[in-house]
Parts: structure tokens; sequence; C-alpha cells
DNA sequence: CTCATTACTTATCATTTGATAACAAAATAA
DNA sequence: TTATTTTGTTATCAAATGATAAGTAATGAG
């Protein structure tokens, strides 16, 4: 099998996959948030709780920015920080009770695009999605990162 | 089948694919390149010619930006703008032999990094990847756009 | 204790990107 | 013909993001 053709489809496939992504979550939010604090949001609510420093490697970000992004989100009590016990460098941040709903929301309305996405899908075909996914998660791309 | 357990796994596949397209396309021009900019001399490459409206639209900016970017890398040297000798008011983009050489390389780059993403499967590996992503475009990612 | 390191903040500046108004030229419709 | 629409440009402003210097407080190593 020719791994070059593989590599193509595969480049078109992820293009397909950021052009889907864009279209289940545009306009998702009321709320006055910028793509960059919601991405942000969107990783706190799957990981939380999460220090800056995770927060800044994940979103590939440096600390100093990544710190006035949590300042801002603070303000506008959408996510609360608390200090480590033990080391008291450490922050932890979570998402407060408004900043979960917010993202619940979000999130819910993303799963109703996506179920519009699959919606004549059969038993069979989603069987075969799951399946899909499960075989490109471990063989590409659960490689080494 | 739970619809709700594969929107799941689908949000954590696509979050590891933005991963994995940020690894594979990081530092991968020399070129003083915005990423704008070079989301757009991708496009002009897989797509060539096009037209700015085109760009506007699949790139989801407005058309003055889009001139204004369009401008920037012809100042560059990186594209070539045509006039339509039917229709005067359309344009029609495509890379110069600079671009070329530039977007070959890039893309040479990042195949050779997703090909170490693959080194150790087997023929019969490849088989079931490509299958994975026939599978996908066709009954998830093709429904509707 | 002293010194270096870690985790984070504040402040500041540059660059990139987005939004919008105003315009021009060509094509099309009336 | 005149009016309208399409395609694109230029100019300008605002907002978002990136980069970096400097500083604080806590921890840990020696």
């Amino acid at each position: 099998m020719n791994k070059s053709a593989l590599f193509h489809q595969f480049v078109a496939f992820t293009a397909t996959i950021h052009q889907v992504t864009h279209d289940l979550t545009q306009n998702i939010t009321a709320a006055n948030i910028t793509p960059l604090q919601y991405k942000i949001l969107e990783y706190i609510k799957v990981s939380q709780p999460v220090t800056p420093t995770e927060i800044s490697e994940c979103q590939h970000m440096s600390l100093p920015n990544t710190s006035r992004e949590l300042r801002k989100l603070q303000e506008r009590q959408l996510i609360q920080k608390f200090s480590d016990t033990a080391d008291r460098r450490k922050q932890y941040v979570r998402l407060s009770k408004e900043g979960e709903k917010m993202m619940e929301e979000a999130f819910a309305c993303i799963e109703e695009r996506f179920l519009q996405l699959i919606q004549h899908a059969t038993q069979d075909d989603l069987k075969d999605i799951q399946h899909a996914l499960a075989i490109l998660e471990e063989k590409v791309l659960r490689q080494n990162g």
C-alpha cells in the first residue's frame, strides 16, 4: 500500500474535520468570549482542575498571556482559582457555577448539531463509525504525540 | 448504540486531530509568514486557480481583509494574480514559482512527519487506517457539510 | 541560612486579525 | 440608456493575540 496516497487522504480528512469543527462550534456562546478564551474554558471544562502552567502548555501560549486571559475570565465570574494547600505557589483553576452552566449549554448545542450530522445513520453505521474512530486513535494518533 | 457516547468519542477524537495537526505543521516555513497567510497559501496550493471571493468564503474572512493579505503575499512574490478575460472584475490567484517551491517544501516536511507517525504500521494497519478514514468521510463528514 | 528554581503576575509593546465605510470598475438588468 | 449588482480595493480603526522584561512569593537544594 502507498503511504504517500494515505498521507494525501489524511490531509484531506483533517481539512474536512477542521471545517466540520468550525461549523459545529460557530456562534456557540452568547457571552462575549474571544475564541482563545473559549478554547481555554473548553480545556478547563474537560480537565479541571488545571494549573495555569498546564493551560499554558496545552494551549501553546506563554504563561504571562495565560495569566492575563485567566484574569479576564475570573473578572467575568466564569472561573475560580484555588491555591494548592501543599505548594502555595500553585493554583488550581475550575469553572465557576456560571462557567459550568455556560459550557454545558455550549456542549449541548454542539452535541445537537453533531446528532444532526449522523441523523440518518443506522445502528450498523454507528458501530462502523465508532470502530473507525478507535482504529485511527490507536494506529495513527496515539503513536507518540 | 448510544449516540451521546459516540459524540463524546468524536469530540475527543477531533481534539486529538487538532493537536496532531498542530504538531505536524508547526515551524513549517522559514519564511516570515503569519498563520493566516499560511492558511491562505495552503488553500491556494490545493485549489488554484482561486478567486479572492472564494478564498474569502473558505477561510471565513471578509473580502477587504482577504484583499489585504493577498496584497502582502503578492508583494512578497509568493502569489500572482490574473484577471479573467471574460469577466474583467474577476481575478484568479495562483502561487508564483517561488510560492510553489515554498509550499512544496512545506508539504514535504509535513509528509515526512506524518510518515514518522505511521512508521510502525503494517500493511494491514495501513489498510485499516485507509478504510477508517473512508468510513468517517462517508458516514459523518459528508452528510451535508 | 543562602541561593537557585518554580509558579505566577503585572506591565508594556508589537503584530495580527477583524470590522466597516467609502470607493471604483465591470457586468447585468431594467 | 440608466440603475443595480457583483467583484475587488483602499483606508482606517478596534480588538485579540504574541513576546518580553521585571517582579513577587513559595519551595527546595546546598
